[in-house]
RNA sequence: GCCGCGGUGGCGGAAUCGGUAGACGCGUAGGUCUCAAAAACCUAUGAGACUCAAAUCUCGUGUGGGUUCGAUUCCCACCCGCGGCACCA
């Protein structure tokens, strides 16, 4: 292909250039269908001859949203592009595809508004970011573009939820879930925040429905022992820790008594999990939560042997009902008040024979440990606040640190975490670690508990009552029994003729093709599940269909997944850290144990990036009017201009705020660049006989911004560029200026971070000596990365600073090569006229210098 | 309350196997060019003291201690901000 050499001159002008590039690489397929092109890593060549390597860089998936591409997407999508472009050029090969996010909420919401329906408010907003993307320059492959709401994508979603159906890991089950009244429907724990969903703020209600779930569960101690093996920032790992929550205790069975103290004939008993057994001495009541079936039974007055009158059952009816009706956020609003009721029932402690009242209250959660546990008031805070307020014993098992051994009737007298056992017969004297040992094992040894490991994570809950997603893939016989949908009718496609209306129902009830579609396939009386998949389902398996996203046979070959996964870079906001990254992580392992291929985690190295505020150091919101828009931007500055600033602005892990003056400030680099170089290109010499401070500081520069390049280190990079561009304006008029040669390498320096200013100056290099475009390589990006030379990398000269006692005295300068001539620079650093001033008393008497310290190359102190 | 991250000029930030604190950019001030303005370019720019000036000195990386010839960097205690979890037994 030919490439017109530009006639434009001097004047950066990037509203011609970035759109006359943009066509070029299009048009020439650029950096395309990069995964068909696997095969053996070592003999692999790229267009340089030089052998290739894989890379696999991962951007979010982003949802289409109608309000186009953000700032931040810019910022995230450059970051890998420069990546991208950068390893490219140092022979990788490297796959940096895209996708959309494209099923989820807004849609829909916009569908009940306008009755527009979700799939043309989608294909609009995802042609909306395709165009802003390109023009950005970003080096996707679009040739393998996703979208989890096309039928060949979904359709291997649902081959996924069948895969874990036959394998036990999907189920249908009963249980108390999280109801969003606004969004009408059901929502995962973690879309859950402050007892609010997630989306819409609404405060979310307890059900009891019969919904669809994922064991992740089952992958519980991997999902924390995998996280070992990836390099993911830490505080990522600790959440995901918190998050799975895995704790070791014991569980203790109390055995219900009858009045007179003996154990019931059905025998009854209430098992509580407790990481704190050591202090069971002190244990003076039972508290279980509402939903604990014990307190069902008392309910029902299924426990009069056990003493329980029907007045307390009847309270206790009461008390279960208004806890059922109590919304997350009302109980949150309790603080640490405390509600609760006396069952009637006692339960005994085998330790001491203890009679332990048994009470119910909501404090007690029902999804955590046993839903039941045991009150010991001395020493936990929320024990001690429920029997001060409902009157029951408080007893000390634990001294406190200051030797306070008095009775606790004070809440800081609690102590929770350290001492030394009192009152608890055999553990007297013990530390709290060594007395949990020794009586769990005393529980053990005599039957009473059993060591037992609990965790917060619950199983992954996946249905939801709304339209735009996939549907679940499941059909019920006319007796309600649940079956899979046959492979063959996958993908099993989303109905058309639906009401948005919401209704409380499943939106696809309302469709006549769906019901009608089951009945004609598995026969009359037949019904589809009307629900749809949580759109984490599909965005949690995204990464492997990237490896062959065009493969009608299977969801990805194997040999395509093994040769491009783990993912070499993810980067992705610090908001998935527990949903999306832990659900990925449970389908990995999942379909690894089915033999798909080998490795166990998705995502070996993962980054997040900041968010980027508005210019008032706000978060961005179209309420506060503190939007920035790219578009606007890349009008007034230019693309490249975008894209330097967003990696200028600080660390891409830090939140920063926008400053629309600074963007100025870079736009003016860019323009100072394409002069200097422009301008060099005229006059450049073939060869260069003196080495100059320019040449210097241009390996320099070679050397960090590789460097920099490679630890994401974007902001140093480009403050590096100025400072080379500062050296190079300021050179004496004398200099005889850069190469060819080096002008080439000054421009490939570029290429990553100003792609498109880059191409044109490189069409400018090639015309200045008339050279036509290499047809294998025309572009710069296909160009190789200029290699530095250490020798001129180094400095001339370095500066030795000279201490005495500790204080920046004096300076002098040391050729490169004599720095390690130690005694001579001990002696000059003595010597210089600024330091014998401060080596002499007041009376003018040379003082003893006791000590000589010398940092090859920084520094000497002297010690007098 | 628990877990994690952070605190450096007027602002964004740079420098942490301990070794010139403030790179680079923004802003500001003065200047060149211009009838003028903008743009562009040049110079200065942590605070303070002293000086005609040059030079020099003192202070300075959230606070208070400690280790060291030397601490933004390491240790101890605390304060503040941000993110996550939260009546999790």
């Amino acid at each position: 292909m030919s490439v017109s050499p530009s006639t434009s001159g001097l004047a950066y002008e990037p509203q011609n250039i970035e759109p006359k590039w943009q066509l070029l690489w299009e048009k020439a397929d650029l950096f395309q269908n990069t995964p068909a092109q696997l095969t053996a890593t070592s003999t692999q060549k790229n267009t340089a001859g030089r052998p290739s390597q894989k890379l696999f860089h991962l951007f979010a998936f982003a949802y289409p949203s109608g309000s186009g591409l953000h700032v931040g997407h810019v910022e995230s999508m450059t970051a890998l592009d420069i990546l991208s472009r950068f390893q490219r050029m140092q022979g990788k090969q490297v796959y940096f595809p895209v996708g959309w996010d494209a099923f989820g909420l807004p849609a829909e919401n916009y569908a009940i508004k306008t009755g527009v329906p979700p799939a043309k408010t989608t294909h609009d907003a995802i042609k909306t970011f395709q165009t802003q993307i390109k023009r950005l320059g970003i080096s996707y492959d679009w040739a393998n573009e996703i979208a989890t709401n096309h039928p060949e994508y979904y359709k291997w979603t649902q081959w996924l939820f069948l895969q874990l159906y036959q394998k036990g890991l999907a189920y249908k089950g009963v249980g108390m879930v999280n109801w969003c009244p606004s969004c009408q429907t059901v929502l995962a724990n973690e879309q859950v925040v402050n007892g609010q969903c997630e989306r819409c703020s609404t405060d979310v209600i307890q059900k009891e429905l019969n919904q669809w779930y994922f064991k992740i569960t089952a992958y519980q101690d991997e999902l924390i022992s995998g996280l070992e093996t990836v390099d993911w920032p830490n505080a990522t790992k600790q959440q995901q820790l918190n998050w799975i929550g895995k704790k070791a205790g014991i569980n203790i069975a109390y055995q219900v008594i009858d009045r007179a103290g003996q154990p019931l004939d059905s025998g009854e008993t209430i098992t509580c999990f407790t990481t704190r057994p050591d202090t069971n001495f002190g244990a003076t009541f039972l508290v279980l939560a509402p939903e604990h079936t014990f307190a069902k039974k008392v309910a029902a007055g299924e426990l009069a042997a056990a003493g329980v009158t029907s007045d307390q059952a009847q309270k206790v009816a009461v008390y279960l009902d208004s806890a059922k009706k109590k919304t997350e956020l009302e109980r949150q609003q309790e603080g640490r008040q405390k509600s609760g009721v006396f069952t009637g029932a006692y339960a005994i402690n085998q330790l001491n024979n203890r009679k332990l009242p048994v009470y119910i209250s909501d404090f007690v959660l029902g999804n955590f440990g046993t839903g039941a546990v045991v009150g010991v008031p001395g020493h936990d805070l929320r024990d001690f606040e429920f029997a001060t307020q409902f009157g029951i014993e408080i007893i000390r098992v634990v001294k406190g640190p200051d030797g306070d051994i008095s009775p606790i009737i004070k809440p800081n007298q609690v102590q929770e975490d350290a001492g030394v056992m009192i009152n608890s017969e055999f553990l007297d004297g013990l530390e709290i670690m060594a007395a949990k040992a020794k009586i769990m094992d005393h529980f053990e040894a005599k039957g009473w508990g059993q060591r037992v490991t609990t965790y917060k994570l619950r199983d992954w809950l996946i249905s939801r009552q709304r339209y735009w997603g996939a549907p679940i893939p499941i059909v019920y016989d006319p007796e309600g029994q649940a079956h899979p949908v046959k492979p063959e009718h996958l993908p099993w496609r989303l109905p058309e003729d639906v009401g948005f209306k919401p209704t409380g129902e499943s939106p696809l009830k309302s469709s006549q093709e769906f019901i009608a579609r089951t009945e004609k396939l598995y026969g009359k009386g037949w019904r589809p599940e009307f629900d749809t998949m949580d759109t984490f389902v599909d965005s949690s398996w995204y990464y492997l269909r990237y490896c062959d996203s065009r493969n009608t046979q299977e969801f990805a070959s194997s040999e395509r997944m093994s040769a491009w996964l783990p993912a070499d870079l993810y980067l992705i906001g610090p908001e998935h850290i527990v949903l999306h990254l832990l659900y990925s992580r449970f389908f990995t392992k999942f379909l690894r144990d089915e033999g798909y291929f080998k490795f166990s985690e998705p995502f070996q190295k993962m980054r997040h990036q900041g968010m980027i505020l508005g210019p008032d150091g706000k978060k961005m919101s179209k309420s506060k009017g503190n939007v920035i828009n790219p578009d606007s931007i890349i009008a007034e500055f230019g693309a490249d201009t975008l894209r330097v600033y967003e990696m200028f602005m600080g660390p891409l892990e830090a939140d920063k705020p926008w400053d629309t003056r600074a963007v100025a400030g870079v736009a003016r680099f860019l323009k100072r660049w394409f002069k200097a170089v422009t301008q060099a290109l005229a006059t450049a010499p073939t060869a260069n006989q003196k080495i100059t401070q320019s040449q210097r500081k241009l390996h320099q520069t070679l050397k960090k911004i590789t460097e920099d390049l490679t630890n994401l280190k974007f902001n140093t990079a480009i403050a590096a560029l100025m400072e080379f561009l500062n050296v190079w304006e300021a050179a004496p008029k004398t200099d005889p200026g850069f190469t060819r040669e080096e002008l080439s390498q000054i421009i490939r320096l570029l290429a990553p971070l100003a792609p498109f200013m880059a191409e044109e100056l490189w069409s400018q290099w090639l015309s200045a000596a008339d050279l036509t475009p290499d047809s294998q390589a025309p572009f710069v990006h296909q160009q190789s990365w200029p290699e530095f030379n250490p020798d001129l990398a180094q400095a001339e000269q370095v500066t030795i600073m000279v201490q005495v006692n500790g204080k920046i005295r004096g300076q002098f300068a040391v050729a490169t090569d004599q720095i390690t001539a130690d005694e001579v620079i001990k002696t000059t650093a003595q010597s210089l006229p600024e330091i014998q001033k401060w080596l002499v008393d007041m009376s003018g008497a040379t003082l003893p210098i006791k000590k000589i310290i010398y940092v090859s190359g920084r520094l000497v102190s002297l010690v007098v």
